[in-house]
RNA sequence: GUGGGAUUAGCGUAGUCGGUUAACGCGCCAGUUUGUGGCACUGGAGACCACCGGUUCGAAUCCGGUAUCCCACCCCA
């Protein structure tokens, strides 16, 4: 079969038999966002390109290079959203929610599109679960989302992930730390890498994350952020820890977490597996107060945190957890003639009004057939409906677990007395 | 953008001193006393061997190019 094309470089398709997952970790995700007073937001794939350059950053990889911008026939710059901090943040600008009183809790799920080279972990379309709360300059609402994270995690099951925790400090605190690192690599100038070089100019912090031995010998000795944090900064942080202490959240300090996009302030953290290769990031996110001003409103500390849906199945499947798949099939109906297949339409419309799964032929096949594929699609119950049945209004249901039957009245309890079959069966009971 | 690896039915693979109808497993369809699934058996459908070009009497197999996928750098979820 000749196909006319194939899906675009980057992008992955979610087919039936695998949606399940997809539902299951985002069900958990709405569940814990509600729990902690969370209510979700729904923004457009594009926005204008303004948006992100200043909102993500002018200087970021993300905005220079990575991003799906085009003109449209109106002749204004989009963009589809790399992210989905700046989009949210612009709605809550534009719809004045401040008024509604703060802080503003809002989580999101979102597809994301970059345009990078695709690896293990990294889409060109990709998707996220995100948190954003804005109007809270506290130490515990950092902690709080910290927590939110380290909830969803521990409820998808997965271990083998460990929180890396870092301040980056304010504005003012962090000149003060760039200039010490520029200071302190300029001793090594000769020795750094090409990369290096431009990031010493440009973003003196990243130099802490080359992957080049030599240069990450340097890197030990560099002076250390926390070490430049002013006051508030100092305090800030020392509150956060002490919130996630209490609620028993196990951290790893580590100065080297900075984050790459430019809106970070104060408290920056990232979950981080080594399961899934080398993209091993599934949550990154921390504070961000000069987002809402640099956007045109008015001074708003905020954070959030985001994380990629592809790279935590991806961990699920690594570690091997199982997912329930509750979509499966309650009561399968084979069908013989003409008259049954209309008695089986009417009485599939009551159980599936009784909320279950149910199905029947639609392709023809003959009883055998039937059977079989009953079997392959994981029907719990199966029943044959011919004229037999018919005359007789009623008909065996099928156990497929124990092969057991029990005979049923094909009238308007039906439904009824199928769901309480059914509930016996899973809890145990007996009828 | 820079590297490395891969590409044979829906999926996973075999198949190189180049040589008749490209093999196997799973899956799919049909049947095995024509009113009952899982097991087993029988049969069937399904591949221009990624694409284009070259070498050769002859190419899945050798050579060149292109594309796609995977992995890594970079960056990030």
């Amino acid at each position: 079969m000749a196909l006319i094309t194939k899906k675009i470089k980057g992008t992955e398709d979610v087919l039936p038999k695998q949606s399940y997952r997809w539902q299951f970790v985002e069900n958990i995700m709405r569940e814990e966002s509600r729990a902690y007073g969370f209510k979700e937001i729904r923004t457009p794939v594009f926005e204008h390109t303004e948006l992100f350059a200043r909102g993500v950053g002018q200087t970021t990889d993300v905005v220079q290079k990575e991003m799906y911008t085009f003109d449209t026939k109106g002749g204004e710059s989009v963009t589809l959203r790399p992210e989905g901090t700046a989009g949210a943040a612009r709605a809550v600008l534009e719809h004045s929610l401040e008024n509604e009183g703060l802080p503003i809790k809002a989580s999101y799920f979102v597809s994301c599109y970059r345009y990078e080279k695709p690896q293990a972990g990294r889409l060109r379309e990709f998707h996220q679960f995100g948190i954003e709360e804005y109007g809270t300059q506290s130490p515990v609402a950092d902690a709080e989302i910290i927590c939110l994270a380290q909830s969803v995690l521990d409820r998808l099951g997965l271990d083998q992930i460990h929180l890396e925790l870092n301040s980056i400090g304010c504005p003012e605190c962090r000149a003060k730390y760039n200039q010490a690192l520029r200071d302190y690599f300029s001793q090594y100038k000769d020795k750094l890498c090409t990369t290096c070089l431009t990031r010493l100019e440009k973003n003196p912090m990243r130099l802490l994350d080359c992957k080049s031995p030599e240069d990450r010998a340097i890197a030990k000795d560099a002076p250390v952020i926390t070490d430049y944090l002013c006051e508030d900064c100092e305090n800030h942080f020392t509150e956060v820890k002490k919130y996630l202490d209490a609620a028993g959240v196990a951290y790893n300090i580590n100065p080297k977490i900075v984050r790459g996009l430019d809106y970070y302030t104060k408290t920056v953290f990232e979950f981080v597996t080594d399961c899934i290769g080398a993209q091993g990031t599934v949550c990154g996110g921390g504070r961000y107060d000069g987002l809402m001003e640099e956007l045109g409103g008015k001074h708003t500390p905020s954070l959030g945190f985001a994380m990629g849906l592809e790279r935590l199945l991806m961990v699920m499947d690594a570690q091997g957890i199982e997912i329930p798949d509750s979509d499966s099939c309650a009561l399968y109906i084979a069908t013989m003639g003409d008259n049954a297949k209309v008695k089986a339409f009417e009485l599939l419309k009551s159980v599936r009004e009784a909320g279950l799964t149910a199905e029947t032929d639609v392709v023809g096949r003959g009883l055998r057939a039937q059977m079989k594929y009953a079997d392959k699609i994981g029907a719990k119950y199966s029943m044959v409906l011919g004229d037999n049945e018919i005359a007789e209004n009623k008909a065996k249901v099928k156990n497929m677990d124990s092969g057991e039957q029990t005979e049923m009245a094909l009238d308007e309890t039906f439904a009824d007395k199928f769901s309480v079959l059914q509930l016996a069966d899973e809890s145990g009971f007996q009828i």
